[in-house]
Parts: structure tokens; sequence; C-alpha cells
RNA sequence: UGCUCGAUGGUGUAAUGGUAGCACAAGCGACUCUGACUCGCUUUGUCUAGGUUCGAGUCCUAGUCGGGCAGCCA
């Protein structure tokens, strides 16, 4: 069990066009309640660009009263697996938990769609499970409609808005013709509907082989629309299916299984990304050729999410998996929900960003500042402070005698209202930052530098009086004077020195490896190179072992810490124990100082 | 050069015919036992040209530039 953090809450609803348009329907009573859908093809882990769409979904659905329906779009058995069907579960779970629970909705595990008559006409209904019974739940899937989805087809024939087509997948492609010339009507295109028909059910009795046949939906071969073109609605596959086992040799197309299983579901408003403005026509030309008894549902497009320095697609994101680039798709360096998580990223962040990034029809490349900023912003409220040392050097205390221990109090959290406290030894030998010693400093250098006094945090101004090496002039230990008078309670406790920096009893510490993640990628726009993985940030991890205050020998993997002065961390779901922590770095903090002039 | 969508500071977004605002970034300063956080200040914007209007980022026309579309993928 990890700690989740959930404690910031996500912001107020934006607004934007889709919402506009949803009160604008609801103004209108077109519908009787808002039903929104998220549904991923599970071919792969959900990303950072997904929870831009589920936020908006599921938000949309909270702020109406509605629903989110959570549905496999899995109709291409050759692609999916249960491995994603199951991570997509955990992450939309990860990531709407403690937010909108009530709004994301599941059906009964088992449930196939009601069969009714509605004014005569046959319809088909995917309930949502009810809430509160406790019975078993799962997702919605597309695969669960085959049946519904070849009676319709079915129905198509029938009304001659739909035809088998014997044309070779290359020939088809050839008839199809291009954007700016007119297609040409395939052979099969008059055939008989009743020819069309026993075709169709031989086809679903595997009789035929692969690309033998197609379902064709009867349009326009010289629509200016290339997905009006007697688009494809079923093809033959020999395949079995994660879902629907070894059932079906034939499988429905997108733009036939999706508009019909939005139907299905009682979906309002079907949000998707720009990419589908083109299938629109078609989306409304099979629901609307259908004579359906329900009112139908929209589709509605949005300008799908860029960040800067990462990649949002699930191929290429595959690559990255099946190349071992990286560990896996919840490496932490990885942009996907798993990954995120795994980094230590709070889900509430996540969201909040999604809320901040808007919606719009704009093909925009977010700065992954942005992102890094809501990350900062949840973590700097949520995270308990330690110590901890990254590069150490020893410091010798030479007016502390060996074996004394000194007690501090150390504050767990200053943005809390009363904040906590904890106990920290100071002894005679202690770690510092290498990055908080230079013999001979910058300018403006706060830290400890030859002769200089600085804080160790908690404890006390020391001075630095002798620097000691080997023979081969590597550094072996810095003598310090510590001055007590300016530790909590002495006179002098208040006396001010430029620089405060972290550090760890030698005594009174534990050992524990750390992992430094950076971004993924060197460039702002790693998709637009020839090949994004020539630009794979050959630094972007980097193990170290580090020494740590002992409390944090006990962290709980998925809780959030800051080390003071250094960044968020947060010990690895996968490989830290109790006893034993791994940590993961999340993010750095903001540092406006050690820049060097020029450097990234 | 077919169809389609779009264009507001460096980036992202708001303003729904009436004072161009917010966030991030950047810069300066204050505070600080985290060079963090916080606070204050500052820089920078309506693609172009016409038109409608008392008034245009918003409406109209034309242009420019950019995205998407020709899988038996989704």
């Amino acid at each position: 069990m990890t700690v989740e953090n959930n404690a910031a809450p996500t912001p107020a609803a934006p607004t934007d066009f889709i919402r506009d348009l949803v009160a604008q329907h609801l103004a209108e009573k077109r519908y009787d309640g808002i039903v929104t859908r998220f549904p991923p093809e599970p071919n792969g882990y959900l990303h950072i660009g997904h929870a831009k769409s589920i936020c908006l979904n599921v938000g949309i659905a909270l702020e109406n009263g509605g629903r989110c329906n959570l549905r496999m779009d899995d109709t291409n058995p050759t692609k999916e697996d249960v491995e994603y069907v199951d991570s997509i579960i955990a992450d939309v779970k990860w990531l709407v938990g403690g937010w909108a629970d009530a709004h994301l909705a599941f059906k009964s595990k088992g449930a196939t769609p009601e069969i009714r008559t509605i004014n005569g006409r046959t319809d088909y209904y995917a309930a949502p499970a009810p809430a509160g019974t406790g019975t078993a739940v799962e997702p919605f899937y597309a695969s669960d409609y085959f049946d519904a989805l070849y009676a319709c087809a079915v129905e198509l024939i029938r009304r001659g808005k739909a035809y088998v087509c014997d044309l070779s997948p290359e020939d088809t492609d050839a008839y199809r013709g291009s954007p700016d010339k007119p297609g040409k009507d395939s052979p099969f295109r008059t055939r008989g509907i009743e020819e069309s028909l026993a075709l169709f059910e031989r086809m679903k009795a595997g009789e035929f082989p692969n690309g033998a046949h197609s379902l064709r939906a009867k349009i326009d071969m010289a629509s200016p629309n290339v997905w009006l073109r007697d688009p494809l609605l079923y093809r033959i596959r020999h395949a079995d299916h994660h879902h629907t086992g070894s059932k079906w040799r034939i499988y429905p197309l997108y733009d036939f299984a999706h508009c019909l299983s939005d139907y299905f579901e009682g979906i309002t408003h079907s949000i998707c990304t720009l990419e589908f403005v083109d299938h629109r026509a078609l989306y409304d030309w099979i629901l609307e050729s259908l004579d359906l008894a329900r009112p139908l549902p929209h589709q509605y497009e949005f300008a799908k999410l860029n960040l800067g320095y990462t990649i949002v697609s699930k191929r290429k994101l595959l690559q990255l998996v099946q190349e071992k680039i990286v560990a896996g798709w919840d490496d932490p360096r990885m942009p996907t929900l798993s990954g995120l998580r795994r980094r230590g990223v709070p889900a509430a962040a996540v969201r909040h960003f999604a809320y901040n990034i808007g919606i719009t029809k704009f093909d925009s490349l977010t700065d992954v500042a942005v992102f890094e900023h809501t990350i900062r912003e949840n973590l700097n409220a949520s995270a308990q402070r330690r110590l901890a040392v990254l590069r150490p050097v020893k410091i010798v205390l030479t007016n502390l005698a060996p074996g004394e221990v000194l007690e501090c109090d150390a504050v767990n959290n200053p943005q809390d209202a009363q904040p906590s406290t904890r106990k920290l030894a100071l002894t005679r030998e202690v770690f510092i930052e290498s990055d908080d010693f230079a013999e001979v400093p910058p300018p403006k250098y706060f830290r400890l530098k030859p002769g200089g006094e600085v804080r160790l945090k908690y404890a006390c101004i020391i001075k630095l009086d002798e620097i000691v090496k080997d023979a081969s002039g590597a550094l072996i230990e810095l003598r310090c004077t510590a001055d007590l008078t300016t530790r909590a309670g002495g006179p002098n406790v208040d006396k001010k020195v430029k620089g405060t920096i972290h550090w760890v009893s030698a005594s009174h510490c534990i050992d524990a490896e750390v992992r430094l993640y950076d971004r993924l990628f060197t460039v702002p726009e790693p998709a637009a190179e020839e090949d994004f993985k020539t630009c794979v940030n050959p630094h972007s991890l980097e193990v170290i072992a580090a020494k740590l205050e002992t409390s944090l020998r006990e962290a709980q993997a998925g809780q959030p810490f800051q080390f003071e002065r250094l960044g968020y961390f947060t010990p690895d779901a996968k490989e830290s124990q109790v006893g034993k922590p791994v940590f993961n770095r999340t993010i750095s903090l903001k540092d406006t100082w050690a820049k060097p002039p020029g450097a990234k």
C-alpha cells in the first residue's frame, strides 16, 4: 500500500469552449443529464496527455452532476492486451481518486447491453453499475457491444447503406483516390442487399481469409472528405481478442464502433482530439442512418497536449520500452501516469496542471515549466522536510568530543499552520554537500569557504579552520569550530550569517540509494526530430549513494519528502523497503542562484 | 494546389461588440536558520489589409502563416 497524496484540492473549474457548449445544451434541455466518456485503447499505458482528457471529461461530469464512463476502445485485437487494461484502470483511479470518484462510471462486471424496445425500435443500452451497491464492477468495453454492433451493421445493409466489398486492401486504397482527387466506386457497391447480408454472415462465421472481404458504408466516393468515401466498417481478422476470446472473426473499425458505443452508453458529449475532426461527418452519418430511438451523442474536438522536452505518443513511448531505452512503462522518467506516480508526482498536481493549461483548438506546445511549477506547488505544501546529503564532504567539528551528541529540533514542514518538529543529532563528524564548500569561492558565494562561517541548519554556526587533503591533493575532511552559543536557546542564536546549509551526522545517518532523474530528452520538441531517439538525454538518470538523516529509514513508498535545499524525493514504489529506502528525485527545488551563465 | 481547423506577450490561456487580464517564464527588490517558499515591482501581446460600428482581439471580406486528413490503427 503506498501513501497517496491527494491533499491539495483541484482548483475551481475552468471555463472553455466545450464547457460553454455543455452549459448551453443544458440550458436548452437537450439532454436529461451530461454523460461523457474516456475511451482509451488498451494498447499502451496512459500518459500526461491522457490526463488532460480525463480531467476534461471527468471534470465536466463532476461539474454537472453527470458521469464519465471509462471505456476500453478495444476493437483491434492484434494490438491490445489485458496488461494495458489493468494499467489503465489503475492509472485512471489514481488520477481521479479523492477528487471525482463518484462521477467516474464503471459497469457491473460481465454486463452486456440491455436489449429494449422503444417505440417499436430495438435499442441497446449499456448502463453504469448502480452506485454504492457493492457489486463488482469493470470498465465499459466496446467489445461488449460486438453483438449489438453486428446487428446495427446488418440493419445498415438492409437499408442499402452498407455493402460487402471484395476489393483487396491495395485496391480499396487505390479506389479511394486522394484528398484532391475523387475516388472511384467499387464494382461491388451495387451488390444486392441479400447477397451482402449472406456474405457478411459468412464473414462473421470465419469462412474467408483476412482481407478477402470488408463491410463498407455506402456514402460518396467523390466526397472531398476522404472519410466519407465508403469507409470500411468491418474487417476480417482471424485473431483472438483479450476480452471476447475466439468468438469473433470480424471486428468493427473505430468509426463504426465508436459512435455507436457512445450511443449505447447514453453519452451526450463525445470529446476527442483534433485529428478526428474529419471523422465527425462519418460519426453523424452512421448514427443518423440507423433511425435510433434515443437522443444522439455529438462529437466535439480539442487540441491534445504537447509538452516541452516530452514525448506524448503511445506509439513512441512503446518504442522506448521495447528498445529498453527506459526500464518500462512505469520508469520514473516516462511521462506515463504510472511513471509520474512512481516518480512521486501527486495526482493532485497532475489534475491541477490539466486545469491550468486550458482547453482550446490551438495546437500548442506547453512549457514543461508549467507542469514543474504545479508539482513543486503541491509538494511544497505537503512534503515533510528532511536533511539528506547527496554528495558528502566530511566535516570534523574539532570542539566536539568524539561520541558527544547534541540534540537539535528540526521543523517538519514550515508550511504547516502548527509545524511539528523532530530531533536531529549533531556530532563531531558530519557530512555536508560538496556543492556547499568551495576552496576558491565564486563571487557572492554564501556557503562554506576558507575562514568563512556558515550555519548548519537547525544546529549552529560553524567556522572553517583547516582543509585537510591527502598526498594527491584529494579532499579528506574540513576541520571546523562549532559556535555552540548560536544553538537554539543559546545567547547568540539570532546571529546572522549569509549561508545556511544542510547536513547529516556521520554517526547518525543511513546510507541509501538515491536516483536523480532529469528530463528524458535534450530538445524542447523531440517529436519534431527526424528520429526522436537520437535526442534521448544520456544523463536522465544518475544513481548515487547518499547519506540520509536516520528518520528516513522508515519512509513509506509513495510518501513525498523535501530534502531541504535539494528537492522533492519519494521512496520508489517498486524497490524501496521500509528499513532500506530507495529514493527517486521527483523534482529539484527551484535554484535561482547556481545557474552558471549560459547553462541550460 | 481538395477538405478542414486554427492564429492574443517568450510560453500557455482569458476577455462572448465596451478599460487586453491571469498563470508560467524572465528581470529587479524585500524577507529568509531552505539562494526554497512568500511578498512587491518591471519587461513583453491581439498575424496582415480592408470593411461594418459611436466603439472590433471579438463581426464581415480578402490575404498570410500554421496544424490535421488519403490504415482493413485508434
